[in-house]
RNA sequence: GCGCCCGUAGCUCAGCUGGAUAGAGUACCAGACUACGAAUCUGGGAGUCGGGGGUUCGAAUCCCUCCGGGCGCGCCA
């Protein structure tokens, strides 16, 4: 509908610029236009009159004027009017709102859903946790978030892939490995102490069951003296126990240890990810793209370009010249590869596949690293505004009015899946989603648990099941339905309703433009507040046939629309609660 | 110290690329079912939009500055 306003309002300016009354550099960009705030201004209005008011030379209203005089004539509109300073307020005619029922209940779940017009193929990568343990809480705002960002970039009519991107290499996966290991020789009654700095997590003893399932004894190692090790500092007693243990258990069996573990540890995210209901299109391993020697050609590449320089022994990448805030090491003097290296690889691999935008949806807690990792696609020869980085400000978790912290290595974090239990995944995922994602999140337990009108879960979800309650009783009774003739609908509180509805598809492409599942969630409320309104206000089954028909086409479109909303942000629309 | 995010009603937050009288929820107060689900609805009070400058027809929104809170600033992952 706005599109519609605006291809009108263009119209009209055109004509004016043919009829000379306008110079053609008065001509702006794009023509603003928004849905009214207050009854009384129209259904849209529009303050383009008052921004070309200075290029045109002439005064707002006069252009306003000429403007509006100048529309063409469509049925959708009743009228226009200017008003103010120089708005022109659009209202609505009654029959394109009243046709609208026809129309919802005609496309059903593809209501409010673009056409593949310009449409874009779009990657989102999410949650890439690194795989060391269960997720947490603050993982689960990035899952919330990214799953529905990705729904609603599909409703607005784009290709969306989704990607899980596993660090499986590195220091931390070694730590992982030796902690799980150690407990391992615990279940074996080995004598060994878990030393500081190692996962200290309930699961890791959990995954060392699994390992002597998968492994029996196997992985056994009787001298405990060499791996029961401490030393002056916690990092370098960790580095002495990795070196010792691979070189105890070989490279095959110390591989082996490693698959097992990395494999429990990434079936355990996946199945708190199911839980949650959602699912990733593909896990890329950064394993994958080390043996396929992409890190090394990504490097060499840089270093073609001359990029690259040598320093304190170390290897730097020039980012500062591409506006980041000093250079970055991507080979250490040790001969290591840094994470960023690898980090290069993968995202040149995600530009290079077939996508127009590549989307990362990153915790509050990298936003340093935004800087570095478009400087490298840019000195990579890639446009670094294909990549969209996204970030999501930390959540944290609120209990008897009391934060907690979380902590992956120390063990002590509420886990997603605790957080699904306890709240339902329904309730997890609105609020999680009700706030934007700059926005700091302080999930209170007690009210996501809350099953009252405070919780704006249930808030939506019930005037879902309310309709449907409706539907049941019309079974009930044997009423007939007809087709119905909804021109019959025209009390205050039923247009208020079609309006709401009317902008389903206009909120749609604005939340995904600005990549913004909030704003269904708060579109979902606005039209349930319409509806609980409406039902307390009119009667519907106990109406004459013609008007009952029309009301039962009503709320059946609201109903719809409440259904792909609460869709696309993963939120289920329950029949009866 | 530098960078990013945030500061709007008692509390939790919306406010779309600057627009008309700043909005919800919650809490508080007062009402509404012999009638389709009261997990609902109706009405009420409540704000110098953190402070101060600037840009302009017009600023919660853009710019500068200060104050307050969060996060990040490794040859860690």
């Amino acid at each position: 509908m706005k599109a519609k306003i605006q291809n009108l309002l263009a119209q009209s300016i055109e004509r004016l610029v043919a009829l000379e009354e306008l110079s053609a550099d008065a001509i702006p960009k794009t023509v603003p236009v928004e849905a009214s705030r207050r009854s009384g201004q129209g259904d849209y209005a529009t303050g383009v009159a008052m921004s070309m008011a200075r290029a045109s030379g002439m005064k707002p209203r006069e252009l306003a004027d000429r403007i509006q005089a100048n529309l063409p004539p469509v049925d959708f509109l009743e009228r226009t009017e200017i008003a103010g300073p120089g708005f022109i307020n659009f209202f609505l005619a009654k029959q394109a709102l009243t046709g609208l029922v026809g129309e919802v209940l005609e496309c059903a779940d593809k209501f409010g859903r673009a056409t593949p017009g310009s449409a874009s193929r779009i990657l989102v990568e999410f949650v890439s946790a690194n795989p060391n343990g269960p997720l947490h809480v603050g993982h689960g705002r990035g899952a919330a978030f990214g799953d529905a960002l990705a729904r609603l970039l599909r409703a607005a009519g784009h290709h969306v892939d989704t990607e899980y991107y596993v660090n499986d290499l590195g220091r931390q996966m070694d730590i992982l490995c030796v902690s799980v290991w150690i407990r391992y020789l615990q279940l074996h009654d080995l004598k060994v102490k878990l030393p500081d700095g190692a996962y200290q997590g309930e699961y890791i003893i959990e995954s060392a069951r699994k390992l002597e399932h998968e492994e029996s004894a196997s992985l056994v190692c009787a001298d405990t003296a060499q791996i029961d090790i401490q030393l002056d500092e916690k990092d370098a007693t960790l580095t002495e126990l990795i070196r010792r243990t691979k070189k105890i258990l070989g490279e095959d069996r110390f591989l082996q240890l490693r698959d097992d573990v990395l494999a429990d540890m990434v079936e355990m995210i996946r199945s708190d990810l199911a839980h949650f209901g959602v699912q990733h299109d593909r896990w890329f391993f950064e394993s994958q793209v080390s043996k396929l020697g992409d890190v090394d050609r990504a490097i060499k590449a840089l270093r073609e370009r001359g990029f690259l320089y040598e320093a304190d022994g170390a290897t730097w990448f020039r980012s500062s010249e591409f506006g980041d805030e000093k250079d970055r090491v991507v080979v250490r003097a040790n001969g290591d590869l840094t994470y960023f290296a690898s980090d290069i690889a993968y995202h040149l691999d995600k530009m290079r596949r077939d996508y127009d935008i590549v989307i990362n949806v990153w915790g509050a807690d990298h936003h340093g690293y935004i800087a570095r990792m478009k400087a490298a696609m840019a000195a990579s020869g890639e446009n670094p505004e294909r990549l969209e980085i996204l970030v999501v400000q930390l959540a944290t978790l609120i209990r008897d009015s009391v934060k907690i912290s979380m902590s992956t290595r120390s063990g002590e974090f509420v886990s997603l899946k605790e957080l699904i239990d306890e709240t339902g995944r329904d309730a997890a995922r609105f609020f999680y989603i009700l706030r934007k994602s700059e926005q700091h999140l302080d999930f209170d337990l007690e009210l996501a648990k809350r099953q009252t009108g405070d919780n704006p879960v249930y808030y939506v979800q019930y005037a879902h099941a309310r309709i449907c309650s409706v539907a049941r009783q019309v079974r009930e009774r044997g009423l007939k339905r007809t087709s119905a003739d909804h021109s019959l609908l025209k009390q205050d509180s039923e247009l208020d309703l079609l309006r709401r509805l009317s902008r389903f598809p206009d909120v749609i492409q604005s939340a995904a433009n600005d990549y913004e599942p909030h704003q269904i969630a708060y579109y979902l409320r606005d039209v349930a507040t319409d509806f609980h309104s409406f039902y307390n206000k009119e009667r519907i089954l106990d109406c004459e046939d013609a008007l009952r028909c029309a009301r039962l086409d009503l709320i059946d479109s609201v109903r719809q629309v409440l259904a792909n909303g609460l869709d696309i942000i993963g939120v289920s629309a329950p029949t009866s609660m």
